[in-house]
DNA sequence: TTGCTCCTCACGTCACGTGAGGTGGC
DNA sequence: TTGCTCCTCACGTCACGTGAGGTGGC
């Protein structure tokens, strides 16, 4: 029979069929005096066991060895061979099970795909209070890096800070305040950047009260590259701004600052 | 930052950064003097992005249609495609599952894996009959090619009548007449071949009178492959008492024979 | 002559891993 | 100078799919 009506008959293409015998998975067939291929019956088995171990999930470099292995220890080393597969079965299954549920959960809560699903329930409120597009874009920004550069007690620090907000109904207030930082510009009064200040710290300072010193404030690498970042993005009118807001919220807790270099590092006197 | 320090910090390696520039997944970044490339939190984020995406099961370029978005558009196409993305998990899973369950029945049975597993019960009472271990690859080979080759309706007959002969008791009967068959030589004695015949003939002709005439026997050319198949693997002593046994078979029954060409041809006359 | 089948390279897929060979930084 | 890091090719992975370019069969 020709490669055609023979791969045909087993179901395969004959590029597979090429494709088996440059692997050595079936013998070199008889070739016709045109140089076609002559295959029979015999070969139609050895393709048939191939495709059954295929279709189990075994690769063909495996299903080699199994099929070159004598009929008496083929089934041996089988079963060992059954056992490991099922095993990465089950993971790949596993695997695939977490991305459909984290994915259920993403279409649940309406939540852009490309973000820490952990926040979703913090993004929501944060649309709700009615924060612009640009600057949910910047908290989306923040929670990425959060998610990623945080240790677990971070990460719910900055969790529990934004609930805190929620639970005092204070989130409105809070876009608004963000919004009127970012507006700031070189026109801007000096009455306008107090204003802020004083709004700010009025905010934030009994959040901050809640917090366990143990946790607050963080000083890994991490958190500190963090900071930078966030300071780079504000401008020269937004920066001094920014600064006498963590100035003022650290001197009122009692919290002391230390520079070492371009960063700062703050550390509670109530842990030393 | 360089592209060491940043792909640690990012979770990936260097290499994977280098492809999705490649890709134009990330922007080229910014580079040093000596040519090392300088990334940012930017950066990061957008890796981030992308790592996320990924984790979730989309592809390279997928996620690079889906961050080229405007941010407007992007949840509503974003979710179109978290759908199509569930349906190929689903799919994934259930192929997966399907796998692990025709492993778990393999062990189960203690059968081999490359032999279809519809197969195992008659097979295991083939083993449990005596049957030569070469005999009983000589049956395992004709499941292969009974299972892919038949039709479902052919495939149960072939099943029934194994399962009929175990019910009679008498798969020990067939194996030893196989057996008695397959010895067969040039120095095999008349009486010897009569006696198979008639064997063969009284074990047979009571379980194809069960058969519904509908059923058996079937013309398809798959079936008279596999006929011409089993007559090649006999020898010139073996095949004319083969012939004996099917022409006394049919006459007893009363079913009709036609010669087209080297292809045997039965029918049963209580279909005309 | 035309349309069909067959043949053998050889590149493409997908998301990178892994050297190879060379250079900069401390 | 040595060991470390970085750079850019470029091949390998896995199981084939898909032309490219040429030939045999009817």
């Amino acid at each position: 029979m020709r490669s055609g009506k023979f791969a045909q008959l087993a179901g395969v293409t004959p590029r597979t069929l090429r494709h088996y015998r440059s692997l050595g998975l079936i013998a070199e067939p008889a070739r016709q005096e045109n140089g076609y291929c002559e295959y029979g019956i015999p070969d139609l088995v050895r393709i048939l066991r191939i495709k059954r171990l295929a279709s189990l999930g075994f690769s063909l470099e495996t299903i080699h060895d199994m099929l070159s292995q004598p009929n008496q220890t083929r089934s041996e080393s089988t079963f060992a061979q059954l056992d490991e597969l099922d095993r990465e079965l089950a993971a790949r299954i596993e695997e695939l099970h977490h991305q459909r549920e984290t994915i259920a959960r993403l279409k649940e809560e309406a939540f852009d795909a490309d973000l820490p699903i952990d926040f979703a329930d913090i993004a929501r409120l944060l649309r709700e209070s009615g924060m612009s597009e640009e600057l949910l874009e910047e908290e989306y920004e923040g929670m990425i890096l959060v998610d990623h550069l945080f240790n677990e007690s971070e990460r719910s620090l900055v969790a529990t800070f934004y609930r805190s907000l929620a639970e005092e109904d204070n989130l409105q207030a809070y876009a608004e305040l963000a919004a009127r930082i970012y507006t700031l510009s070189d026109d801007s009064t000096e009455e306008e950047c107090t204003a802020i200040v004083e709004a700010c710290v009025d905010l934030v300072v009994p959040l901050c009260k809640q917090i366990n010193p143990h946790d607050y404030p963080t000083t890994s690498p991490e958190s500190l590259l963090l900071d930078q970042y966030e300071t780079t993005r504000l401008n020269e009118t937004q920066r001094p701004v920014y600064a006498r807001i963590v100035n003022s919220v650290y001197d009122i807790l009692g919290w002391e600052r230390e520079e070492d270099g371009d960063i700062k590092v703050f550390s509670d006197p109530r842990l030393t």
